[in-house]
DNA sequence: TTTTTAATGTTATTAAATAAAAAGTGTTAA
DNA sequence: TTAACACTTTTTATTTAATAACATTAAAAA
């Protein structure tokens, strides 16, 4: 992500926070960029590692999950839950409304591509989950993938 | 899971296990019934605490984790990346091959129903990752669910 | 300004996973 | 039988990940 569109998605970011009363704050901010930098999801102690590098005044761990988890509750950031990594949502600038995000993990060089599976999928997904007797709650996809470069 | 199922299922185990040239020992055996035996996922710890209340002699956490690494590579147990948690196969007793294996999670009791999608929901999410230009390597779904009783 | 809410810091603890090397066990072939 | 080997398990240590409880600071609202 270049700097122009960084700076453009940060504002969003911005923008999206007030809407819903909350503040991203500097270090907020600071770690929301942190995660839009990153080519591939970090952990939160790779998230603490890259901040305190980038900053004279060190944050701890404890912090850095508590933003996350504000960043996540904003959906500015995804958790992988299969690996237990954060990555910026992909349609921070987008206006359009936000599906239940899909991810499709490289299990080679960890890039990962955030997706919309069509609904014709989920809605045949779901149907099938009903049949065995379930109820589909968060139809959100993490899958075992190779990306262009990696599978080539 | 019954007495008698329990028994027939192990002894299925035996022989997959002899059939790859590998050995289940008492020790694998005995984790492999405790999952058995577990109406909902356990972490490795779990596992591990549950041996040794059953025990006389204690299994430290690392023996638990190479006997589970083993018993997933015998297919008798599968890990559930998104929690961390182990379950014993529901299949193991089947005589058909094995499909990827797909897992609704109940995110109220932690119950989960091991399930075959059809192949037809699988061949369509494969052509829209690889339209995403990435290739899905290990369609194993971990689907976020609410149970029967826990949706009612 | 005060007060009160939100955000961050501090300290400590627990849980989860892995690493490396030693010791035990069973199998096989000389 | 036993020496050699492969496999299994134990031991000890370390690293990584996540959470808990409470203190402090900063910002917004009354």
């Amino acid at each position: 992500m270049n700097k122009q569109q960084l700076t453009k998605t940060l504002s969003k970011a911005q923008v999206m926070c007030s809407q819903s009363g909350s503040r991203l704050t500097e270090k907020r901010q600071r770690i929301l960029e942190l995660l839009l930098i990153s080519e591939i999801p970090l952990s939160a102690y790779d998230v603490t590692d890259a901040y305190n590098r980038s900053s004279e005044t060190a944050m701890p761990p404890m912090s850095v999950y508590r933003i996350l988890d504000f960043l996540e509750s904003e959906q500015l950031v995804h958790k992988l839950s299969s690996t237990n990594k954060y990555i910026a949502c992909s349609h921070i600038t987008c206006s359009h409304s936000h599906d239940v995000p899909q991810f499709l993990i490289c299990g080679e060089c960890q890039n990962v591509k955030e997706i919309a599976i069509s609904k014709n999928i989920i809605d045949e997904l779901s149907c099938q989950v009903s049949n065995a007797g379930y109820t589909l709650i968060r139809p959100q996809l993490e899958l075992d993938c190779l990306c262009q470069s990696c599978a080539a």
